[in-house]
RNA sequence: GGGCCGUUAGCUCAGCGGCUAGAGCACCUGCUUUACACGCAGGGGGUCGGGGGUUCGAAUCCCUCACGGCCCA
């Protein structure tokens, strides 16, 4: 096969990822008899397209899956994708609006949904299309959505059946309401954060003492219209004897009682605080315990209500002006200061939040949380880096009841319905009668579930439940779990609740949190912040392997990591440079062995022949430990310095002089073989092109992972050829600093300081002749310097070079002073090292390594020194 | 208020008790060496945020301060 001078990602790509997907290499078989590995996708939203954080989750996934598949394991890596309740609905009625000027209620509940799910349909697999780009080898047979027939059924099941243990309720509470979607919002979907404000003091007149005021403080005065009370400390000496008396309520002429509640905090401004059970949640829980009734002044749209009086109708905001403005011609207004208060925001519309009485759906959380405590302290499931279960268990233990209701119409519809009496029945299927009465005339609840209550099924309802399915058995529970922190409560927490509620078992057992990417100035990636890159334009631009191997390299333990356009275009040009040495190295060696699967005869093989296989050997194992700790940034780092440093800039420019022998074809074949596999989760495209070109029947992806071989591994002979590379380097070193030509042959002398070492380096002599351009090479113990000579100390032994009329004076002792000062300060460290008794007690083995260390250093020193003094210049 | 993370070469990041602290990018010098200029050979560049402590030994562990970022309340 034709192996052309660069590869072509864009051509090869489609075609590859093709030859996988009809061949079935991605499709998991239930019913084999294999180790299963599962793991399912964290779902993207429908309404969403891929930015680098998509691209760095999958990755990771798709590199444990191919490695995985070749360790001969079932895999099954699922994708889909989530409704997204408020985005998507969100998306259509910005459609509608800008399209037909019509809102949703125009054209009604039945309608829109149609309009949803066409528009599902149109654009909603495509972030799917993309993970394809990716080359991301999901099953896709098994892709699932989270509105699916059978994913709605599952979601019924376990409404039903956390409604029949009371655990799912229905209750009248301050929710987060959110003004523009006109929904409520779990407290996870709230961004709280800090916006200058105003403290408004008020003077409420008491009732029994004409002339007197309580002053309230308050950051949202417009809600004095709902005070039901007035609240102060029991121990509050101020008040104690107002305790039972009442307040007028400006505005409104409202008699309200003065209550006492250890939730107010005397220090905190005039230690007496306005109750407005209604609109806000601290007011509520007082409220209730003082037995202050609720009165709601504002509606779902964040207008004022009939309970206000005279300012009905008017918009929250509005409201508050007119209030402060009536407060103040009355001189009831005692003062304002500038205050800074935390503000809740609606994370998708970014609306501020409005705390609000209103009946909703509840779970129960407190009885649920407990095993899924346990299950991360006993290390059942493992949060990797560990640090994030810290995350986890302080947000399980302190966990609130979850609101699950939505007042949207995208999303699964409560399975609640109501007769006439007003009594709930739940049911899987639409029920023909009320389960309590009787009654025929039955209408469903209006609201929808929260999507996250859907996505916390996803590891199990994806596979089939609530039927026992062959999935079910062979792939539950999945082995990891790949995410961002960002929905570690959001999602992780609740998956790991409804599976040991559902299941009783985890729904997994790693969950690997990876790095939030950051564009290049420090903001999060997001695309709603227009933050997010898209992966695609350095897909289209340099191939998908190029990206993968860059978002590997940068899988490290950290949390955060810039990634921008500016950053990941260097790391993702790196990592192009990465795919083309490997490239050219294949075909470098196809162009040189007769057969891919041409073997070295083993008696004959050579040093550098053993070496390389040792280093590869010690590269398998690396990479093999690294992937199995999750550890991607390590893994392949290994591979980018083996196949660059080890393979191509040494094994195979030694090659060269023995192409024709047997030995050295087998070892390249060899090499490159094990070299393409352990790649292959990495950078699928280019290694299986690679693959084909061999000529290999096999698909690489079906190949098997390989042995590290831990014979081929010599420590000794690594550091034996180090030596013989050091020779090499150190007559370029010479060559370069005095400005000889690389074509100009030189002579070297190599003085070797005993017996050994001389050996080692008569060993290495042609390897020194090779690779330095060197045409005379002379080997012996102390071998005198040549007049006019460059010079290299290097402990055990010293390079000359001959340059008699050649030699740059200046560049040699510039040079030789420096390494001098160096060897004089590192032995000067180890003689400090060695002069501490104690560490010499404590550390033998390290001792005597320091003191060869020493001896060495004292060598080179005095070798420099003696160059020095010959050059002229002194030491 | 509570918690987490970061501060290492000009930049982006590794290293996290013991080789004179590394990589990539950028920079400097030389090179059309027959796999590769997306390359080859060589080089310059850091008192590892400040202070204190533990230790024979600290970029690495502990305390503290400063700055930056994130999360929960």
């Amino acid at each position: 096969m034709e192996f052309a001078t660069s590869f072509d990602p864009r051509e090869a790509e489609p075609r590859l990822y093709k030859m996988w997907e009809e061949a079935g290499h991605f499709r998991a078989d239930a019913a084999s008899t294999r180790e299963p590995y599962a793991m399912v996708i964290p779902p993207p939203n429908v309404t969403g397209s891929l930015h680098l954080g998509h691209a760095l989750n999958n990755t990771i996934q798709d590199i444990l899956t191919r490695m995985k598949r070749m360790e001969g394991y079932e895999v099954l890596y699922l994708p889909g994708t989530d409704h997204a309740g408020i985005a998507t609905q969100n998306v259509v009625e910005k459609d509608l609006k800008a399209t037909e000027k019509k809102t949703r209620w125009d054209v009604g509940r039945e309608e829109f949904l149609k309009r949803v799910w066409k528009w599902k349909e149109q654009y909603g697999n495509q972030i799917l299309y993309q993970l394809r780009r990716l080359g991301c080898s999901c099953d896709w047979s098994r892709t699932r959505f989270t509105m699916d027939d059978g994913y709605s059924r599952a979601i019924r099941h376990v409404f039903v059946s956390l409604f029949k243990k009371r655990l799912i309720y229905k209750g009248l509470a301050i929710v987060n309401w959110c003004p523009h979607e006109l929904t409520a919002l779990s407290d996870l979907e709230v961004v709280t954060r800090p916006q200058k404000g105003s403290l408004w003091h008020i003077k409420y007149p008491v009732k029994e003492r004409p002339g007197t005021f309580v002053t309230v403080a308050t950051t949202r005065p417009e809600t004095m219209l709902g005070d039901t009370g007035v609240a102060v400390h029991p121990d509050d000496p101020r008040y104690k004897d107002l305790v039972g008396k009442s307040v007028t309520l400006p505005l409104l002429d409202r008699e309200i009682p003065i209550v006492a509640d250890t939730f107010v905090d005397p220090k905190f401004g005039s230690g007496a605080v306005k109750v407005t059970p209604a609109h806000d949640v601290n007011d509520f829980e007082c409220g209730k315990r003082c037995g202050l009734k609720a009165i709601t002044v504002l509606d779902g749209k964040g207008a004022m209500t009939d309970a206000a009086g005279p300012y009905r109708g008017l918009d929250r905001f509005e409201c508050r002006k007119r209030v402060v403005a009536d407060l103040e011609t009355q001189g009831l207004l005692d003062r304002v200061e500038e205050h800074e208060v935390p503000l809740g925001h609606c994370y998708r519309c970014d609306a501020v939040i409005e705390p609000n009485l209103s009946e909703q759906w509840f779970v129960a959380m407190k009885d649920l949380a407990a095993p899924a405590i346990a299950a991360v302290k006993s290390g059942q499931v493992r949060f990797r880096p560990d640090r994030w279960s810290k995350v986890y268990l302080d947000w399980m233990e302190n966990i609130r009841d979850w609101c699950i209701s939505r007042q949207i119409w995208w999303g699964h519809r409560i399975p609640v319905w109501y007769c006439p009496k007003g009594h709930a029945t739940a049911a899987t299927e639409t029920p023909a009668a009320c389960a309590a009465c009787g009654d025929a005339a039955l209408a469903q609840d209006e609201d929808v579930l929260d999507t996250w209550f859907s996505s916390a099924l996803w590891p199990f309802a994806t596979l089939g439940w609530p039927d026992e399915t062959p999935d079910l058995e062979k792939f539950y529970p999945t082995q990891v779990l790949v995410t961002s922190r960002d929905i570690i409560n959001l999602w992780v927490g609740r998956m790991i609740v409804s599976g040991l509620e559902f299941r009783g078992e985890k729904p997994f057992s790693d969950v690997i949190i990876h790095a939030t990417l950051m564009d290049d100035e420090g903001r999060r990636m997001s695309k709603s912040k227009g933050t997010g890159v898209d992966p695609l334009e350095a897909i289209d631009a340099h191939g998908a392997d190029p990206l993968r191997f860059a978002l590997a390299l940068i899988s490290t333990g950290t949390q955060d990591f810039k990634f921008g356009k500016r950053f990941s275009k260097e790391r993702i040009e790196m990592s192009r440079n990465f795919v083309t040495k490997l490239w050219n190295a294949s075909r470098y060696v196809a162009s040189k062995i007769p057969a891919a699967d041409a073997k070295a005869p083993l008696e004959r093989r050579q040093d550098e022949d053993r070496w390389i296989l040792s280093r590869l050997s010690t590269t398998i194992a690396r990479v093999t430990d690294a992937l199995d700790r999750y550890e991607f940034g390590e893994a392949a780092e290994a591979l980018y310095k083996f196949v660059w440093d080890d393979f191509c800039d040494w094994y195979i420019e030694l090659s060269k002089r023995r192409t024709d022998d047997p030995v050295v074809q087998g070892t390249l074949a060899s090499v490159l073989d094990k070299t393409l596999r352990v790649l292959h989760p990495f950078i699928p495209f280019v290694t299986e092109e690679i693959w084909q070109k061999l000529g290999r029947k096999q698909s690489l992806m079906t190949c098997a992972w390989p042995d590290a071989g831990e014979a081929d591994r010599d420590a000794a002979l690594e550091s034996r050829m180090d030596l013989v590379f050091e020779a090499v380097r150190a007559v370029r070193e010479i060559r370069n600093r005095n400005a000889i030509p690389p074509k100009t042959p030189l002579a070297a002398v190599l003085s070797a300081k005993d017996e050994a070492t001389a050996a080692l380096l008569r060993a290495g002599a042609d390897i020194v002749r090779s690779q330095a351009n060197v045409d005379e090479v002379s080997v012996g113990i102390g071998l005198p310097k040549p007049k006019f000579a460059g010079a290299v100390a290097c402990g055990a032994f010293a390079v000359y070079v001959p340059l008699e009329g050649k030699i740059d004076v200046k560049a040699e002792v510039e040079r030789s002073k420096k390494e001098l000062e160096n060897a004089r300060g590192q032995a000067a460290q180890a003689e400090k090292q060695l002069g501490n008794e104690e560490f010499r007690k404590r550390k033998p083995e390290m001792a005597a390594e320091i003191a060869g260390k020493l001896e060495a250093l004292r060598a080179k020193a005095a070798e420099l020194e003696a160059h020095l003094r010959e050059l002229g210049g002194s030491p």
